[in-house]
DNA sequence: TGGGGTTAT
DNA sequence: ATAACCC
């Protein structure tokens, strides 16, 4: 943590600039909102496709399309018989595999990381990152005299003026133009254009990145968070409330964030709970100190597939068997070894909402040990396991119909569990720069004196 | 509604 | 193991 000397220079222009010390609280926080993320995937593996409208696939929903797609009036999520009638051009690709996709999205975290590294992914094309500690060493090697030739990048919400003697304001300034740095890198390294918000919290940030939409970027400043929060139409569109808690606010009779902000908290959290009652009150009010939580490698990797409808035992070995096999090669890539594995199934139902069920055991050591390998047949004991999870869900005696299967691995360990500064650590081959065929390939690591 | 992910209980 | 949330 470099802060500033508190109680040195009082009143110099320059420490007015910095928070005074121990103080935690303002933060500088950027969301990064990738557009019509999959369509811009598919435009660069076939640049054919641009300029045409185009729409991204999965079963028989358009999940998502490109800006040409928006204009003749396909939405996201829209059913592929209608976004053809609205757009008989429409051009569909197929997105259901997403591993260029997953590939491509780590890429920008990786990018953003570069930048500082507390970056927290939500879903595959969104990125919170927290600018805090990076706005302060700017304003600490920045002239006094150059703070008046600061400017905004991007959009101001409302319009506002900054105020150049406001340290808030110049910060989230700052805070701007780191986040057009990251946005021209990710274009400049990846082809890739996005949104970003710039405030200073995750809620606001998030809000705030989606005023001007596509490849372009809003700050907010704190005298106009309550106007940002005001202009959602409805307590849903909050992140963070989602369709259940919508539902039992509206049985409240609260449907404005400004029924959530004037509500009797008592009320509140007797109907949902203390937790859940302060936490989205707080959010009403543009309130979130929740964290930048570094995302880091993943917890868990999943494969499935919706169908139609599944109804022997042998039709959901055979699915199983492919999820299965698409997953062993994820997980080798990653060099980690699951310790749990997982099925989940979704049962036909005529009216009631897609509840899922799960089973789950460890996956024996011997197997795990295998994993990777690539030598040995893991599917074979792997699939057993699968299948008697699968029978203790699905009485296969009686008649059934899934709509969905699912294999997850998840209790991911680094074998390498090994500490840093021991002599294991330097001798230990990283599956992370072993090629999965590779036998006896060594990276050496680097050898940093703090590591002792 | 797809094909993923996360955390809390 | 499920339920909620996010995309």
């Amino acid at each position: 943590m470099e802060r500033a000397e508190a109680g040195v220079s009082v009143g110099s222009p320059v420490h007015d600039r910095v928070m005074p010390a121990g103080s935690s609280s303002s933060r500088v926080i950027v969301h990064v909102d990738l557009d019509c993320f999959y369509a811009q995937v598919e435009m660069i593996s076939n640049p054919e496709l641009k300029g045409k409208p185009l729409g991204v696939q999965q079963k028989y929903l358009v999940v998502t399309c490109n800006y040409e797609a928006r204009e003749l009036g396909v939405k996201k999520l829209m059913n592929v018989r209608d976004a053809k009638e609205k757009c008989p051009q429409l051009v569909l690709v197929n997105g259901e595999d997403l591993t260029r996709y997953r590939e491509t999205s780590y890429k920008v975290t990786e990018l953003l990381e570069e930048f500082s590294p507390v970056v927290e992914r939500l879903g595959f094309d969104e990125n919170f990152v927290d600018l805090t500690e990076m706005v302060e060493k700017r304003l600490q090697r920045l002239p006094s005299d150059d703070v008046a030739a600061l400017t905004v990048s991007g959009h101001v919400y409302n319009n506002q003026s900054i105020n150049l003697h406001d340290v808030l304001h110049i910060r989230l300034l700052v805070g701007s133009q780191i986040a057009a740095e990251m946005r021209e890198a990710m274009y400049n390294q990846l082809g890739l254009t996005g949104c970003a918000g710039v405030a200073s919290n995750k809620l606001l940030a998030k809000l705030v990145s989606g005023i001007f939409k596509p490849n372009q970027q809003t700050v907010l400043l704190p005298e106009s968070s309550q106007d940002l929060i005001h202009s959602l139409k409805h307590v849903k569109e909050m992140p963070g409330i989602g369709y259940k808690t919508a539902k039992r606010l509206e049985a409240l009779g609260i449907s404005s964030v400004h029924d959530l902000q004037t509500v009797s908290s008592k009320i509140l959290e007797k109907e949902l709970g203390i937790p859940i009652a302060q936490r989205i009150q707080k959010l009403s009010f543009g309130e979130d100190n929740s964290p930048v939580t570094p995302s880091g490698p993943p917890q868990s990797f999943s494969e499935e597939d919706s169908l139609k409808k599944c109804s022997s035992e042998v039709e959901a070995k055979s699915k199983i068997q492919e999820l299965l096999a698409s997953l062993l090669n994820r997980v080798c890539q990653d060099g980690r070894k699951p310790h749990t594995i997982r099925l989940i199934i979704r049962r036909y139902s005529s009216e009631k909402h897609c509840s899922r069920e799960s089973r789950q055991c460890s996956i024996p050591s011997h197997i795990i040990q295998k994993l990777g390998t690539g030598n040995y047949d893991v599917m074979t004991p792997m699939v057993d396991i699968l299948m008697k999870l699968f029978r203790s869900m699905v009485n296969v005696k009686m008649p059934f119909h899934l709509t969905l299967l699912s294999v997850c691995f998840c209790n991911l360990k680094s074998l390498n569990t090994t500490k840093k500064g021991t002599i294991d650590y330097y001798l230990t081959p990283s599956l992370s720069t072993t090629s999965c065929s590779g036998k006896h390939s060594f990276k050496m690591k680097d050898i940093h004196m703090e590591d002792f």
